[in-house]
This record gives C-alpha cells, sequence and structure tokens, in this order.
DNA sequence: AGATTTTAGGTAACATGTTAACTAAATGGA
DNA sequence: TCCATTTAGTTAACATGTTACCTAAAATCT
C-alpha cells in the first residue's frame, strides 16, 4: 500500500478533467468529419458498432458504444426514422429487437471510416506508438479497476 | 517518423472510447456524493474553480472548467438563483461580469471536498503513484498536442 | 469622430446525459 | 399454476453538449 497523503488536488492536475480535456481534442477532427455526413458523434458509434459486429439487440449496443439505454432508444429511432438501421423484433423473446444496419448506413459508413482511420492514425504517431499503447493500457486498467461497477464493459 | 500501417481501428482498442470509459469509471463515485448536495458534475467544477483561484468572468470560468459559453451561462444562472454564486457586473468594461462564490457556494466544497480528494487519492493508489502521473503526462501531451485548436486550455 | 471589427455574454434549437418511473414479457420459485 | 422477481425497452423531466445566431460594448482603423 503506497502511502496516501491526502494533498488536495488542485483542478489543474485534475485526472477527470484531463480525461475530459484529451477526449475533447481527440474527438474535434472526427466530429468535424461527421457534420459533413449530418451524423453525431454517437450515431457514427453506434452504426460503427452494427456495421463491425453485425445485428444486436438494443442493450448489447447500449454495452458496446457506452450509451445509456434512454440515449441510445432516442438514437435508434431517429436512426430508423432516416433510414440507416432497420429494427425487427425477436420472435423467441417478444421483449427484445434486434438492430441492423442498412445499405444506406453502411454506405455512410464506408464513406467515412478511411479519414476515421487517418485521423486516429494521426494522434498514435504523435504519441509514438509504444505510448500511444501504454496510454491505452493505463485507461483500461483504469476503467477496470476495482472501486466501482463497470458502467459499459 | 514511424510507420502508419493504417489498420482498421477496433471499436474495441479506440481512444476516444476508451477515454470516455475510464472517464466514466472515475467520476461514478464523484457524482455519487454530489448527488446528496443536489449538485451535478458541472455545477461542482465550476464551484471548485471559483473557491480555488477566486472571482473570475465567465469567460475564464468556462475556459478553467472546460465548459462551452451556452452550458456556463445556463449553470451560473442556476447557481445564483441557488444562492451559491454572487454575479457582478464589471465598472471598467460593461460587458463583463465577475462570478464570486457565496459563503453558502463555500460551504458546499467545503463539506465535500475532504472525501472527493480521498476518492481521488483511491485512484492514485490503484494505478500507483508513477503510473498515475505518467497517465496524467500522456493526456496532458496529447491534449496539447499539435493537429488541432484546442478548445479549453 | 465615424465605421468596422472584435469580444463578452446570451438565446434558440436540437441531441445527448442522467435519474426515476413505467410497461410488457420472461423467469424462477412455492 | 400462481405469484414474485427479473429483464428489455420506453418515456418523462431536467441538465448539459453543441452549433448557430444575436446584442451590446469595447477596441481598432481611417
Amino acid at each position: 500500500m503506497a502511502r496516501t497523503k491526502l494533498q488536495l488536488p488542485s483542478t489543474r492536475r485534475s485526472l477527470p478533467i484531463a480525461l475530459m480535456r484529451s477526449r475533447e481534442k481527440v474527438m474535434a477532427p472526427i466530429r468535424d468529419m461527421l457534420r459533413a455526413s449530418g451524423l453525431t458523434e454517437q450515431q457514427w458509434r453506434v452504426l460503427r458498432i452494427l456495421s463491425e459486429f453485425g445485428p444486436q439487440d438494443l442493450t448489447e449496443i447500449a454495452r458496446q458504444a457506452c450509451l445509456l439505454m434512454p440515449s441510445l432508444s432516442r438514437i435508434i429511432r431517429s436512426l430508423a426514422q432516416n433510414g440507416l438501421v432497420i429494427r425487427a423484433s425477436d420472435t423467441k423473446d417478444r421483449r427484445r429487437q434486434t438492430v441492423v444496419i442498412s445499405p444506406a448506413g453502411q454506405h455512410l459508413i464506408d464513406d467515412n471510416l478511411v479519414q476515421a482511420t487517418q485521423i486516429a492514425a494521426n494522434y498514435r504517431n504523435q504519441l509514438g506508438a509504444e505510448r500511444y499503447e501504454l496510454l491505452l493500457d493505463l485507461l483500461t486498467e483504469l476503467e477496470q479497476g476495482p472501486p466501482y461497477p463497470v458502467k459499459c464493459a
């Protein structure tokens, strides 16, 4: 057990604020890219999940995209209205519905994935591959640590 | 220049998502603490800034708390209605207004700061002091890097 | 001084975050 | 079988995030 001095944490050098600011920085160019397609960051995340892992029910999408169910419920409704996803009710469990990405939705993904990949690669280069991987490891360790129940695995 | 293979990034091992998830994890116990005081995470951040750095105008608070002006405008209005901050218009520049934390606001800070400090120390211990500092350094480097104009310094 | 530009702050409109409450369907006993 | 519990998803209400637009005051230029 390391010694804990309990010094008052300044709002500078605050982990939550640092996480927020770096995320803002990383997402800025991606948001700019998506605006041209009329997609929000969260809608993009949902489409990417559906494209990468195939049809899923809402609960599973929420877990993977790190969204709360009320938000996802609205997002799926909007995406369905715009023809980017299709809902199908499950025959075995009539509470559940499976969401599938539509051809139009997949087209949006295809249009933007190359540029998104390039943006991600830029940040990787900025830190260097080793430090980038180290950062991801530290974040994962922080997220999976003990103190609290995980909200979005 | 490191080689850039441009491999398709999975939504697993995505930096933006990792940043979001770890922030959720870190903030969860703090939000739980604040709920007892009827404060949101953002209101808490504004009060802490005012408590730590003294009276400031809205633009400066927004910069320090990493909030956009429209959000801050609403938050300050709400805090003022609840008597936690006081607005005073600047005599030199009549566009500007200086915000001061009230005794009631400072009381809320005092009530929660010890526990907040303990929560922060827990995460520091979880990673270990060196890895914790390393994480903060990497996040700072990511935020201050070249690609895009900084939104909240 | 007078016109233009910049800055501080606000409002509007829409999307998401967050908690609580709710419905319907499935599940697990007694 | 009947009842209690759990689970999938929705809705409501309020706060914030985000972009666009707006006003007034200051700063700048000529």
